[in-house]
DNA sequence: AAGGAAGTTCCGTTTAACGGAACGACCAGC
DNA sequence: GCTGGTCGTTCCGTTAAACGGAACTTCCTT
């Protein structure tokens, strides 16, 4: 099972951790921090623990649905439970709060409904969202996720996703009609998104919802990666699309804030 | 320190739990669906567990930056480590995010609930599943599983085991009965398995829940192994066993989809 | 100052975690 | 089919971490 790239190793010795419960958390970090599936004999080249401890811890987090096998293989891939609570730690964390109040005051100045999201199984999931006080408000998103085709926040994500996985993920969306503005053809949707990459933000000009429009920036972390969107909406009539594109300035700057609140 | 909103406590009994490390795990599940800081007395009534056992967990985690205290109180939030965490696992669903857009394709086109299963130590898990926006749900499998002789998924995968693996599950299972049309005879399981072979797919008509029915097709890697079950599922009222055999050639159509997204 | 509730520490007991070693499954080359 | 090697799984005697009742402290409240 020798694939091509190791494991992320930068990790402190798990193996000399005393307690059974931080060594497993030390576990999953390396197992999450692959971007595929991983083996028993790959962990333990990552952590320097014992096969049978490893297996045992392993085994435990499949049993309670962390964990799963990767079906017709033997490697591991996170499970159901724990892509749960990822999201409910990024939804409550104190760094929320912060991040909250950058939203709040971004918001604040510039008197339009902002929202942060990422991408979560191929769809667009709020992060948080705050509301600016005018009487027209829409609820999207309620549970499942928004689809990234037809929304700028979706567009950004998806153009900033590393060239496989993007072409992958391409091949497979749907590419739903909603309005009539809504991009359905895979090469223009292709193209659309080199140009995001290019001019740094992308924009919905009622592609989802008739009269609403959208304009989305990145927020990257301390290595420059995309890891969520910040976006600005609202109701075309007082929002049209020219006026959302001035708040770009803004809305860069507070996702730089924003960034530094993720690790 | 009473607070006007108790925690969720949906959660599964934490303190039977025997592993300290999913007892850790569960706590920080319930401190992580708290949208504020929690206290330690909080926890107690939450999670059940003694006192002292959760305030050493607790330190554990604040000792090792998974969590933090509310600064200027005593309160628990959310450290940098678990949120760090927590980005690194919503980023790593790529395979997962192809999977469930197949998934949802298929759904959408058959406006039907769909859903991938496995077995797991003789019970079937869904890896995933999509509803179709029909008032009437129904939720099964929450924590540990669905008994594989009375649904189309958990049949077709027993089908597919190899025989004497088959013969070992067989002469495990307890066959317990759901509706007066469970399969609670050996012989009748073990030949509707043999039939199942040959078909190519199975059903469950109401075997498990009365007024829910089935249809299942195997999902197969590249050497052609049955590694998954790729089901519809729907209330009789609106999908009688007739109309779901009609959709079996879409369903095989997305099998072979997502057998390829496995290694 | 007293009473109470929440948080912390102590420490003898219990039990789960440990990991070397043996075993089993699988694959490739002969 | 056999053989050597790799990876995954299980066994089981040993060890040390987890356990939790009880006592203690801190910080409110009255």
């Amino acid at each position: 099972m020798n694939r091509a790239f190791p494991l992320p190793t930068e990790t402190a010795d798990i193996a000399s951790e005393t307690s059974s419960t931080l060594k497993a958390f030390g576990v999953l970090e390396v197992l999450v921090r692959a971007r595929r599936p991983v083996t028993l004999s790959e962990l333990m080249q990552a952590t320097d623990l014992p096969k049978p401890t490893l297996h045992r811890t392993l085994a435990l987090f499949e049993e309670a649905g962390f964990l799963a096998r990767e079906p017709g293989g033997r490697a591991y891939i996170i499970g159901e439970r724990l892509s749960r609570f990822a999201l409910d730690v990024l939804r409550n964390d104190g760094a929320a709060a912060e991040r909250r109040t950058i939203l709040r005051r971004v918001v604040s100045e510039i008197t339009e409904t902002c929202n942060l999201a990422v991408l979560k199984k191929g769809a667009l999931i709020y992060l948080d969202r705050v509301e600016a006080p005018w009487p027209l408000k829409l609820h999207l998103a309620e549970g499942g996720g928004l689809p990234p085709h037809c929304c700028a926040s979706g567009k950004l994500l998806l153009a900033h996703l590393a060239a496989p996985e993007r072409q992958r993920l391409l091949g497979l969306l749907p590419l739903e009609r909603f309005t009539e503005r809504t991009i359905t053809d895979r090469a223009v949707l292709e193209s659309e998104l080199d140009r995001i990459v290019n001019v740094g933000y992308a924009v919905d000009n009622e592609e989802y919802v008739l009269g609403v429009a959208c304009v989305a920036v990145p927020v990257r972390n301390r290595h420059g990666e995309v890891i969520a969107a910040l976006a600005v909406q609202g109701a075309t009539a007082r929002l049209p699309l020219m006026r959302a594109i001035e708040f770009i300035p803004r809305l860069r700057a507070a996702a730089a804030e924003i960034g530094s609140t993720f690790g």
